[in-house]
DNA sequence: TGGTTTTACTGAACAGTGTTTAGTAAATTT
DNA sequence: AAATTTACTAAACACTGTTCAGTAAAACCA
């Protein structure tokens, strides 16, 4: 009987309908928009009927999360892949930063909102995040090797980093940098002049 | 006419009223459970009064984010009074890593939630985040003047620290951390691993 | 094939949210 | 004492996430 399997697979095609519709909501209108009510409009099905493939709005958003990490790391594939371990580092970075300034939406629903975390279960591990964390990890490992770095934990090298550029980039999406008195030009040169500092502090 | 002016006195009383009953909803039972009809049942007037005030929540949030900034500033007082610069620096780290740690709720209203922010019109300043900034600018500029840290440009260097202390923060406070398969010490030794290391890295 | 069960879906409701408005009683002014 | 202003609220509006009873179609079984 390919009945089930038919059946399994529309399941799946339905649940990537739903996912693509959330994305599309999210990155064209904002996550304020995003209600679970448009979503089914867009995707022309009641909104109970996402309850049937989502137990939750926080476990429809941990999908739509995983999409975005599945950019990232697509990017992270492209434009970090130089075999010199220090510049591997700065590419990581720059692709990091420029994935959040760019696409602010997802980068919040990575890293900021809280909703999607409700997901996970105590204990469970964040898996998404782990594997888009590796290519860091991977990168301060070799550079720790050549003695490219100053610092000799890499979890916690690698650790630091990312707080690093987490710290610049969500004080920018949620607004605590322009009102600082700047204008669009002098937070970008903020945020890229912290950057660079960083990288040459860190560097042997 | 004393009146206008007991009642100008009132006006300002209602209204430190209602920053109190937000400001405690907000500690006690967390953002999500502070909603207007919960803080209006509080300080026992309707909903519709609260507006009267304030003309929207963000506008009330900006002013409890205030309150909290006041406490931020005492801390800083208190906490990070050293006359040797680098050892005020550290003071000021730990003061807020500490703040954030013990305060999320609070913190995230000041640095994370971006409702607040909705209140301050393009092109005006952001006056409670510059006051409790100058803190570390102040520090910094010691510090630079007697070449104590690896920076030149005073702005650029407190607004990296700030973004620092800020990213390992808002990771742990929007649940980012402990999914990475660690229990809360190690969460803890994380963070204040990456500033120590941080600290020796910025050090001439 | 016909009858039964299972599946997929929805309309309507529930309980909550921020916010507005029309109406009211009390305080103030004339 | 009458008129006006002030301070406040009940009720509604337009949303939100979520649940549940009911329904038509598909699948299964005889």
């Amino acid at each position: 009987m390919g009945i089930s399997e038919r059946k399994e697979r529309d399941k799946v095609e339905m649940r990537k309908n739903i996912i693509d519709a959330a994305m599309h909501m999210f990155t064209h209108e904002g996550y304020e928009n995003a209600s679970i009510r448009k979503i089914a409009d867009k995707i022309e099905y009641s909104p109970a009927t996402i309850y049937l493939y989502y137990k939750d709005k926080d476990e429809l958003l941990y999908d739509v999360q995983g999409e975005c990490f599945t950019k990232l790391v697509k990017i992270f594939h492209k434009q970090a892949n130089a075999t010199e371990p220090f510049t591997r580092l700065q590419q990581i970075f720059d692709a990091y930063i420029n994935f959040g300034l760019n696409n602010p939406e997802m980068y919040d629903l990575m890293f900021i909102m809280k909703s999607p975390m409700n997901n996970l279960e105590d204990k469970e591990v964040w898996q998404n995040g782990n594997d888009a964390f590796a290519h860091l990890v991977n990168c301060v490992q070799d550079c720790i090797d050549q003695k490219l770095i100053k610092f000799d934990n890499v979890w916690l090298g690698a650790f630091s980093i990312w707080g690093f550029s987490h710290g610049l980039i969500s004080l920018d999406i949620r607004c605590r940098i322009k009102v600082m008195n700047l204008n669009e030009a002098q937070v970008l040169e903020a945020i890229h002049g912290s950057v660079a500092n960083y990288l040459n502090q860190i560097k042997t």
